[in-house]
Parts: C-alpha cells; sequence; structure tokens
DNA sequence: CTGAAAGCGCTAACAC
DNA sequence: GTGTTAGCGCTTTCAG
C-alpha cells in the first residue's frame, strides 16, 4: 500500500504538493506537476489511508446507523421487510455521496452510545429510539443527528425527524372499516408507545367520532411476541376475535401471522373475521387473501433521513425538521363488507 | 472527548501507563496506578478513538461486507429477504466479537474493490462475487477473505467459501416432481451462473436419470428482471407454461412472482400448473396457495461466514475452507399429483 | 514499574 | 508554486 510520502520521494516533491493535486486544490499547483503526479498514482495504484486521514481531519466520513431492537422481537433485526427496506434505502442514498455507512443494532441504548462515538461518525441516524433514550445518546454523542420514526415530547421537538402520519393512516384506515359496517373492531399491537400509539390514536379517534365505544382494557389485544409466549398469546387473541367483527393490526407482520393461525383454527377471512395492517410490505401483497392495509414507503423515508442528515454536515439550513410521509389506505381484500 | 494525554496529564504520569491499563497490560502495571486510571476513565468518560488506534496499529477492526448486485435487479438490494437475513445473520455474530460492519453494495467490482481498501478492513465478506470479479478485487486487498455463495473452478478451490448444496436440492426437488407424476418441466431463472447454474445442474441432472428430455433453448424459461423489460418477459414466460405441468423456478422470489401473473391470467396453481421455487423464505409460506420449496437458512450462512473469518485473522487454521450447507424440500400447495 | 519519544499516513499553516 | 513542519491520538520500543 503506497503512501503519499512515497510518491512524493518518488518523485521528488513535497508531500504537500502530491496532498494537493489529490485534493484537486490546482489552483495551488502548475499544470506540469498536476499531471506527474495525477499519472504517479494511477500508476502507484494510490489508496488513501482513511485512518490518517480522519485522524488529521477530524472527520471520519462514516455515517452512523444506530437501530434499537427489541430482542424478544428480533433476532435478526434485518430480517424484516421494514427495515430492510430501510436500511436499504439509506445504503442506496449514501453510496454517491463519499459517506460510509456503519450500522449498529442493539437492545442497549449505552451499547449503541458507545459504538457511534468510537468511530466518531460525521452523522447519526436513529431508529426505534425514544426521546429519553436519546439523552442517553446525546451525553457522548454531539454531531448532526436524524431520526427516523420518533415521536417526542414538545421539549424535544427541534430534534429532526423523518416520520409518518402514522395517526392519519390509522384514523383513514378506521373510517374505511367503519364505512363497510364494522363496529365491533379489536387493536392488535405489541405495545402501546411511539409508532403505535400514534396508529392507536388515530384509530380510537375514528371510532370516538363514530360513536363508537372502545375498552381500553377488553378491546386492546396485546401481543407478547417473545418466543416462548408466542403461541400462547396467538391462542388467546384468537380466541378473543370472536367478539370482534375485524382487527386492526398495528403491523402487516402480525396481521399476517395473525391470519395464518386464524386459518389454522378454521377461522376464515374475511367471511368471520376481517383483517387489515399497517405498512403495506410484501407480506400484505404476497398473501392470499391480499391484505387491506396502509401504505407507507420505507425506502423513500431512508433517503429522505440521508438528504437531510447530509444537509446539516453540510450546514445548510432545513426548510422543515419534522417530516412526516403521507399514507395511503390500500384496500384489498381482507375486509368484508356488512350488511346492516 | 478526553484524551490519553489529558488523562495522563491530569494524574501525573505518562501515556504509556494509561495505555497499558486501558489494554489490561497490568502485569506491567502497579495495583495502585491501574486503579487511579481506570477511575480517572471512568470519570472522564474516555472514548478511545478509532482511527488513531487504527492508524498505530495498522488494522482497523472493520469487517467488509461487499455485495455485488445487479443493478437491473435491485434497486435496494437489502430489500430482499434473502439478503436482509444473511446480513443480519452477519451482524448479529459480528455484534459481540469487537469488529464493526461496513457494508459496500455495488453493481461495479472495481468500485467494491476501491472501498475495501481504503479502510483497510480486518477481514472481508464477499457476497455475490464471481471468480473472475475476485481477481479484481485481490489487487487491491489481501487479507482473510471468506465468499458466501461463490462457485470457482480448480484454479481457485482453496479460497475460503460458505455455500449450499445447491445442486442437490435442485436435484432433491425435480426428484420429487418426477414422483408426483411430471414429466414436462421448466426451468426460469435470470441467468445461469453461480447459484442458478448449480441448481440449474442438479435439475437437468434428475430429469436425465428419469430419462426426461430437456431442451435447453426452449425449456429454460430465461427471465429479464429490468424494470422496463419485467412485464414483457412475464407475459412471454406465462404464455410458455401452457406448454409444462410444473416450472421449477430458481428463487421463491420469482415462483411467488410468476403465480400472481399467472392468476392474473387465470391460470390456476396447481390445478392446471404446478410451480416450485427454492430458498424458502416468507414469500413462500406467507403465499397462498403456499409454495412447495427448497429450504436454506440465509441467517446461518452468515453466522457461519463470520466464524470462519474471525478465524482466519486469528491465524487458526480453518477445519473445511468450503462448506455446503444442506437443504431440505418442504411440500407445500403448489404441487399437483398427476395421474398417469 | 514508569516515562520519553518515535512513528503510523495524512493535512494544512506557514515559510520560501 | 513548492517545501517544511507540526500535529491529529494512539501504540510501542527502549531506557531508566
Amino acid at each position: 500500500m503506497i503512501t503519499i510520502k512515497e510518491i512524493a520521494k518518488e518523485l521528488g516533491m513535497s508531500t504537500t504538493t502530491v496532498s494537493n493535486v489529490i485534493h484537486k486544490k490546482t489552483g495551488e499547483v502548475s499544470p506540469a506537476t498536476v499531471e506527474k503526479v495525477e499519472e504517479a498514482l494511477k500508476e502507484y495504484n494510490y489508496i488513501p489511508n482513511m485512518s490518517a486521514r480522519n485522524l488529521a481531519q477530524n472527520e471520519s466520513k462514516i455515517i452512523g446507523v444506530a437501530m434499537r431492537a427489541r430482542e424478544d422481537k428480533y433476532d435478526n433485526a434485518l430480517n424484516d421487510p421494514f427495515s430492510g427496506a430501510l436500511i436499504g434505502g439509506i445504503e442506496k442514498s449514501l453510496r454517491y455521496t463519499g459517506y460510509y455507512m456503519m450500522i449498529y443494532i442493539s437492545d442497549d441504548v449505552s451499547e449503541l452510545a458507545k459504538h457511534i462515538s468510537l468511530w466518531n461518525a460525521d452523522g447519526l441516524i436513529l431508529l426505534g429510539i425514544l426521546g429519553e433514550e436519546w439523552k442517553e445518546i446525546k451525553k457522548h454523542y454531539a454531531k448532526p443527528t436524524v431520526f427516523i420514526d420518533s415521536y417526542f415530547d414538545n421539549s424535544l421537538k427541534q430534534l429532526v425527524n423523518v416520520g409518518l402520519q402514522d395517526r392519519k393512516g390509522a384514523y383513514d384506515m378506521t373510517k374505511y372499516l367503519i364505512s363497510c359496517g364494522h363496529r365491533r373492531i379489536a387493536f392488535m399491537a405489541d405495545n402501546c408507545i411511539g409508532v403505535d400509539e400514534e396508529r392507536f390514536n388515530g384509530f380510537v379517534q375514528a371510532l370516538q367520532e363514530a360513536g363508537i365505544a372502545f375498552d381500553r382494557e377488553k378491546d386492546f389485544l396485546f401481543h407478547i411476541p417473545a418466543r416462548e409466549e408466542r403461541q400462547k398469546s396467538y391462542a388467546r387473541i384468537c380466541d378473543r376475535c370472536r367478539e370482534y367483527t375485524a382487527v386492526f393490526c398495528a403491523s402487516d407482520y402480525y396481521a399476517v401471522n395473525l391470519m395464518n393461525e386464524l386459518e389454522n383454527r378454521g377461522i376464515r377471512v374475511p367471511e368471520q373475521l376481517s383483517i387489515v395492517g399497517f405498512d403495506d410490505n410484501y407480506y400484505a401483497s404476497a398473501h392470499r387473501p391480499a391484505l387491506t392495509t396502509v401504505h407507507q414507503d420505507p425506502e423513500y423515508k431512508g433517503e429522505l433521513a440521508v438528504q437531510q442528515l447530509i444537509r446539516m454536515i453540510q450546514g445548510e439550513e432545513l426548510e422543515e425538521n419534522r417530516i412526516l410521509l403521507p399514507t395511503e389506505v390500500i384496500i384489498r381484500d381482507t375486509v368484508k363488507v356488512i350488511n346492516r
């Protein structure tokens, strides 16, 4: 691996000149020299040493992508269409910017914080992080940061976030269910914070506007995804389903799993029970019956996050620090129209 | 961000001592000093600067994961269950080893080669790389390297690879199709090199053993995945399908897409045409009818690759340099038993 | 057991 | 236009 110094010696010039040519600061260098240096660079196949460059410039050209992943839910965090598409979108946008992506995934926020500061990343994209958790990270990291799909209280309104109109999406879908004649509708999720909370809020709002009662204790089907609990949890939920005409699942992933569990128990969708999801990933469209769901574009989310981050790194002003992408109700085959 | 030097000054000792404590070379240091230093490290929340460390030690603690992705096929390379699970497996295994993952994805091998050498990665995992392409990379990179799913000619037999019994998997599945009474079987893929070639070879071998003729020109349904060509390609293939009783798709992805296209054209699976796939990802199990396919475990592939790589980095001997993981035929609902 | 100092490869201020 | 040099933060050799 040849170094600048060696090339300089070979050519009988100083490292500064070589460095200047490399960085195209050619205003400072005579054309003849430029050419000579460039030839040598080619010939010896010069590759810069990033560590040295980073050390000297105190920047790293690394973008950290840190993902908080619940271990009970994911043992393989990328093996999920949403994360896959999202990280893929980030990677794709980063590819030609001269920045390199380093991924950290952990259940443990302080673990994430450690990794982030180790590499002195020039920017950070944070997935699945709550406001409280951010405070832990902030202690160690002060450079440009973009959140994806985070919700904060007002004290953190200045943070940059790329998210989704979760509430509106759920609201629209719920109105659709109601318009199909459904009035006994359950909500299924494995938590009620952040994104899922917003979806739940939209759901409840639509019910309220339609004058439909919702009993949070009874009608919120709380799923437990941990491996040992999973089957029992589905069994319980499938049992409870008989009391409803429709179930709004907070994600396609659960909608499809639930449908399969229902099928195993001989409960037909949508004839006996309507199901809707959220996300519109390929689970939704590949499943039969195809899932009626709320569409979003995670890849685009990733791309936008990168755009915002790069702007921040370059010191540009952001037009908006809180982007909420629109959603769309996709009607497929899992909702039955009920005659009243 | 506090440095070793600053801590040393604060404590009135040399950087060497502090460094020794950090690296637990405590044989060299008195217990009292160790304690004092450790306290200071905690108090000032010392975080090492990776660039400096790497520069001094000429190692990077980075594992490069380079993926050759056909741009006509994937604009988002991670948005694919196979890659997602695989990279997820790699990430998971790397998480506790003290190595950090840097991902490069490109259609262009020399682009990949450049990125790899830039960061001086301590080890490299290569996805979707052919023997010829490796030679380009080798020019720039000489450290431990593990391939995933590559096939080489004999001149490269010493390379380390983690792969799959693609040939046997396809062979077994084809025998199953034959045992169900199928004799007019087409093969669908978008290429015939590497993995898909092996699958094709296994397919043909089973046909030959059963005395069934295969016309490579006619019976190999060559799909063109490029966006502009895609629909036309599916239309052609759906047309051609009428001549067969079964189609062996080289991947679940295509099997499911093909089934959906067939459905759109009113051709019923498996009543009118049997379809099988390869990979057993969630497309396969979520689709209705559920796809009969060949199972593999991409996450485990990723984990094994990391294991092998870490061994190589640590200078251990590998027991085997070419691992081929087993496959399993998963019988679901897309193959009809034909009465003869 | 501890410290001084060289050097990893590169950049950039400054002198010529 | 070009060269000299200090220094980025850390490791490590070698003296003491």
